[in-house]
DNA sequence: ACTTAAACTGGC
DNA sequence: CCAGTTTAAGTT
């Protein structure tokens, strides 16, 4: 057996979660068994304290140190599987992360601590509504005179009708006294509840799945004959029933004695319903891994799979990490979606991994979407996807027609229409009499409307008319929103909130006007307009609350809503039937973002939204409101034309050269001083120019340095270059060695400036 | 990241 | 001159 005569010693190499880009080696003493199995925890001694390590495998003794010796094993199975250590390895390596935390990223934190605390069931006093007020109308005869009463009843119903008691008065400013007038009065009452419980513990089953299509079929078997590690791009447009085919799949796969899977959603709050199948579908085979889980909770989850209680993992990017083995198929839902990326070390993309372990595995991957990325389609066009289309909706429906509308002819009647010192009406310029009308026709026939605007709070921001002065962020290069309910201005970066002024800070003047409209404003007008209306908005603000999102959901899905109106979480997944109107506020929104996936995002959030509409029998319409219906984005959206989409814009990432075509690295320095973190950058771009130059490396382009087109965030000035190549093995070179040795930093001046740098391989956005 | 040791600062 | 504070180095 190797390694076990007595004069060479015993050495693992073992990872530890630490920022560094290498492991470290120990010895195993004598009463421990050997080999170490790979994947499993050792404890070992580091810093002078106990740490718990991932073993990596044999290792060998480095020349001059004398090494430590660990202290034990504490897996008797190893923790993370074979196919997840390599998984791991690719991640750090590809992306250019230190290998002990892409594993402890893997882990749940519990099985990483040396003491472990037991957690126990929190509980806290929450308020719900008991007499519900749907309508404007009600609520002004409630709360005539009940002005903080009113402010606190809209907040609780925006979160879904429940609040913790704290955070709702942190919210409403007000006293405690105003809830308790208002369960006096019966409108709400305060419980005392457990703060964790889980709500697809115990959600109602759902109906068993429909049989599959012709076109369904065709892609359920084409998947179950693919060979171990092949990608299918199942481009299914939206309605199409891509979640029926997941489950057959799912269900072929798991019919094979020990095979797992997994499925990847991009968030789980808003894709209840598809998880909800799964869980109809496989009862309690499926772990629904989210991120609202306790520590305890996730742990628990954990070790059902690992333990093969449960042999589907079904939750957001991290779930691809599920310690399964002989999985089968790993299914990624709407593979599109940039929330797949994770933001911080390690910055990997789900997608990617997904394919790296699926290999691992031996497993089939399923990439659904009906917009899929454009790294996914020219993935399939060069073979290393086979292609399978949904073309037609289930169950015979059709796309719903979509009907542009055209702003600036709306402004221009408006203005022609307007005696010359007439008030602006908003109204005409966020809602266009045609999207009134529309709406107006569902609220008689007693259909649902959603409403989406991309951009939440009141106003955008706001500026002084005498002189132009916008009120920005104090620690970010953005303008802050201004927000109604409650009132203040909030920067959406950091949360940072100041109160409203009423004079202008430059001027003096009290020409303070708002400007750009918000979520919370087009649903002030909504109901102006509609009081009898039953209206929930759904954005970041109003899915605070752990399951917000799914109450208000619930809402529609129960017909308590008459207009949904949000942000883009809206558009994802939804399969309401009674949904005959969708209207798109302003498709303008994220159109014009310096960031080359402009106008991809632009088009998903158009196809996604749209394809909301007209699922049930009674068909439906889209109406989308834009000053740019020439944009590419727009145009292919209104003809539902992704190939056409995808055609133009594959043409415009030619040239300059941009994803699929080349691969790129967005090395972003930050730090408190301005000029230094400009000094900084600079040099690091000199300095892997210079790198370049010296090892005569050709086919790379370095674009760059300048400030981000954020400059600066949470007090932090940001500057980035871009790092272009077709060769992926030379980017990762690149990639590592950027961030391993890159001389940022280094200088006093620079410590103290907190000067850093980061690399992120494959960004989803370069703001 | 985090800890520890070495190198500085300032009050006397 | 020494305590307290900043900075540099190293983790097996």
């Amino acid at each position: 057996m190797p390694g076990t005569d007595s004069d060479t010693p015993r050495c693992i190499e073992v990872a530890l979660a630490v920022p560094l880009f290498r492991t470290f080696t120990y010895t195993v003493p004598a009463g421990i068994a050997w080999p170490v199995a790979v994947g499993s925890r050792v404890l070992v001694p580091f810093r002078n304290r106990a740490e718990i390590g991932i073993c990596l495998g044999p290792g060998t003794a480095p020349e001059g140190v004398r090494l430590k010796p660990i202290v034990s094993v504490v897996d008797s199975e190893p923790s993370l599987p074979g196919p997840l250590i390599d998984t791991a390895q690719w991640i750090a390596d590809w992306y250019a992360a230190p290998i002990g935390l892409t594993l402890r990223g893997m882990l749940p934190t519990l099985l990483l601590q040396t003491k472990t605390p037991t957690p126990r069931a929190k509980t806290q006093r929450v308020v719900r509504v008991v007499q519900e007020l749907p309508s404007l109308l009600q609520r002004e005869q409630t709360f005539a005179r009940a002005r903080q009463q009113r402010v606190v009843y809209d907040l609780l119903e925006a979160q879904g009708g429940v609040a913790p008691v704290d955070a709702l008065l942190v919210q409403a400013n007000c006293t405690a006294g105003v809830i308790v007038a208002m369960v006096k009065r019966g409108i709400v009452e305060v419980k005392q509840e457990v703060v964790e419980r889980d709500p697809f513990a115990n959600r109602a089953g759902v109906a068993p799945p429909p049989e599959p299509s012709a076109s369904q079929r065709a892609a359920i078997a084409a998947i179950l004959a693919g060979d171990p590690g092949q990608v299918f791009l199942l481009h299914g447009i939206t309605g199409s029933g891509k979640t029926l085919v997941y489950i057959e799949v799912l269900r072929a796969v798991l019919q094979q004695p020990g095979r797992t899977a997994i499925v990847l959603v991009p968030e789980i709050a808003l894709t209840s319903q598809t998880v909800d199948r799964f869980r109809g579908a496989f009862g309690d085979s499926v772990a629904v891994l989210h991120s609202a889980l306790s520590d305890g909770e996730r742990l628990d989850a954990w070790q059902s799979l690992r333990r093969g209680e449960r042999r589907i993992a079904v939750g957001a990017r991290s779930a691809l990490f599920a310690p399964l083995e002989r999985v089968g198929v790993v299914i990624v839902d709407e593979e599109h979606e940039g929330s797949y990326k994770q933001a911080e070390t390690p910055r990997y993309h789900a997608r990617e991994a997904a394919i790296v372990r699926a290999r691992a595995e031996g497993a089939l991957v399923v990439l659904g979407s009906a917009t899929p990325s454009l790294e996914s389609w020219e993935r399939a066009n060069r073979g290393q996807a086979t292609r399978l289309t949904l073309p037609d909706r289930a169950g015979g429906a059709s796309l719903p027609p979509v009907q542009l509308v055209d702003m600036r002819a709306v402004t221009k009647i408006e203005r022609a229409g307007r005696a010359p010192h007439a008030p602006y009406d908003p109204m005409l310029g966020v809602l266009s009499p045609a999207l009134l009308k529309a709406i107006e026709s569902r609220m008689v026939r007693g259909e649902q409307t959603l409403l989406l605007l991309n951009r939440r709070g009141y106003a955008a921001y706001l500026q002084c008319h005498a002189c132009g002065d916008v009120q920005v962020c104090p620690h970010c290069s953005i303008s802050l929103t201004y927000h109604r309910v409650p009132e203040a201005l909030i920067c959406h970066y950091c949360q940072y909130q100041a109160v409203v002024p009423t004079h202008c800070a430059h001027c003096g003047t009290e020409s303070i006007r708002r400007r750009g409209m918000g979520t919370q404003q087009v649903e002030r007008l909504v109901a102006e307009r509609f009081p009898e209306a039953r209206i929930a908005r759904m954005d970041v603000d109003t899915t605070s609350g752990k399951w917000a999102h799914t109450q208000i959901l619930d809402r529609v899905g129960r017909g308590e809503v008459d207009i949904l109106l949000g942000t883009q979480m809206i558009a994802k997944g939804l399969d309401f039937p009674n949904v005959t109107l969708v209207g798109v506020v302003d498709a303008d929104t994220g159109l014009n973002l310096p960031d080359f996936r402009a106008s991809e995002r632009t088009f998903q959030l158009l196809s996604q939204v749209a394809g909301r509409a007209g699922r049930g029998p009674k068909g439906g319409e889209v109406i989308v409101q834009t000053r740019m219906p020439d944009a590419h984005a727009v145009r292919h959206a209104l003809t539902h034309d992704y190939l056409g989409f995808v055609q133009e814009e594959l043409e415009a990432r030619q040239v300059p050269a941009y994803p699929p075509f080349v691969g790129i690295a967005n090395v972003v320095v930050s730090g408190t001083h301005q000029h230094l973190v400009a000094e900084a950058a600079i040099a690091a771009a000199v300095w892997v120019r210079a790198l370049l130059e010296r090892h005569a490396i050709a086919g790379v382009s370095i674009v760059g340095p300048a400030p981000c087109p954020i400059d600066r965030i949470k007090d932090r000035w940001r500057w980035h270059f871009l790092v272009k190549t077709a060769q992926p093995r030379l980017l990762t070179r690149l990639a590592r060695y950027v961030a391993e040795r890159a001389p940022v930093g280094t200088d006093a001046a620079h410590r103290t400036a907190d000067v850093r740098l980061v690399v992120d391989r494959d960004p989803v956005s370069l703001l």
